[in-house]
DNA sequence: TCGTTTTTAGCACGAACGTGCTTCAACACC
DNA sequence: GGTGTTGAAGCACGTTCGTGCTAAAAACGA
């Protein structure tokens, strides 16, 4: 019969080498014989695989949006499981939120790639329902987590979808800021804001 | 002597075309030739007033962050013209934030043309230099408004830097959103969170 | 050993890109 | 009115892109 190929190892490779491609060059550079190229493939059997570019972009999207999700979900775990207002919360928080920012070469990859797509979103309309879906499920992860942080407000939902919102935004800036200007968004910059937004999560909490 | 035509206009009438293309279809649809048809040009004509595609980007990207800077700065004297503590002094803050945000036509197309310039310069190394400038110029401004809205804590210059970088993460992560997600950050929740952020931003000064 | 089927490789076409270079038209000055 | 400088326009070349299509290669059952 036919020659074995582990198919799905095959699009994860593939995937692995668009990530690369768009974290050192851009997603504009991720044209499939730049993808088979860094694959150490040929075009045909990209092709083969991915029955287009676009199915290829739209599949690489998916996955990096999966792989984001899967490690929101382990923090998120972490946070339910550790007691309110504890130093053990604090830190399963800032592990959660640093899920979002390049603090390592693994990071950095799936922070580029993500932002890319995003934006890339905007104009391609084959990209909208992953952005969609992207943005659904990452604020519904962070949308607990403001629950958890703001036990007992049942009453304030306008306040918990307006701080969620607020540290949505605040995780895209510093994101962004850590992308695009490593030298002033360092590690301990970020950590610093971040600790700053906590605190003020939890004394606007606490007037109300 | 020459055919008399207003250079300066020229080049501003190039950049427009710039812009909007940027706006609706994305950076890498800016090529010469696109933006030639927007702006009833022939390629030849633009090339006569920007050597290269690479000039002619930079050019549009300083351009567009001295937009920007004239805005905040305009806006920044009516916050120092204001009372501290004043409901005045809140809405010429609003009002400086929202210069970030798409809020009406003009300035979305702002918006998407910095926010798709800073992200191509992570790539393009003609754009870097630009890019600097602009992070500068944005962060002074933002430090500034910080220091007036936390007055008196020349002590504490770590808290200032942070508070300065956090507000500045926010509105990037704002304008993102209401870029990528209209149906989701709208106008109000724009406005909702960085209320919600001004107060934060009172709470922690008054809790020091 | 021989097919059969998957995998890999490659060619060819049209479109779009930046850019070097040439050509035409227009206008202010002598 | 002639003239020379400058704006406007366009051609041509090499590159890259996606994609339809064909053909070789490889691996396993018969």
């Amino acid at each position: 019969m036919p020659k074995i190929v582990d198919a799905e190892a095959r699009r994860h490779d593939v995937v692995q080498a668009v990530f690369r491609i768009i974290a050192s060059d851009g997603l504009e550079r991720a044209s499939l014989r730049e993808v088979a190229d860094e694959a150490d493939l040929a075009v045909g059997s990209v092709r083969h695989y991915f029955a287009s570019s676009d199915e290829l972009l739209v599949f690489s999207f998916g996955a990096v949006i999966d792989r984001l999700a899967g490690r929101l979900e382990t923090a998120l775990a972490s946070v339910e499981g550790a007691a309110p207002e504890s130093p053990e919360q604090h830190n399963a928080v800032l592990n959660l939120l640093g899920q979002f920012l390049p603090l390592d070469e693994e990071l950095a990859v799936d922070a580029c790639v993500w932002m890319a797509f995003r934006h890339a979103a905007r104009i391609k309309p084959v990209l909208a329902a992953e952005a969609e879906r992207s943005h659904r499920t990452v604020a519904a992860v962070v949308g607990r987590l403001i629950m958890i942080l703001n036990p007992g407000e049942a009453d304030a939902q306008q306040n918990l979808v307006t701080e969620a919102e607020r540290l949505l935004a605040t995780m895209d800036g510093l994101c962004m800021h850590a992308l695009l200007q490593p030298e002033w968004m360092t590690a301990e910059m970020c950590s610093d804001v971040l600790t700053a937004h906590l605190r003020s999560l939890r004394t606007a909490a606490a007037s109300r």
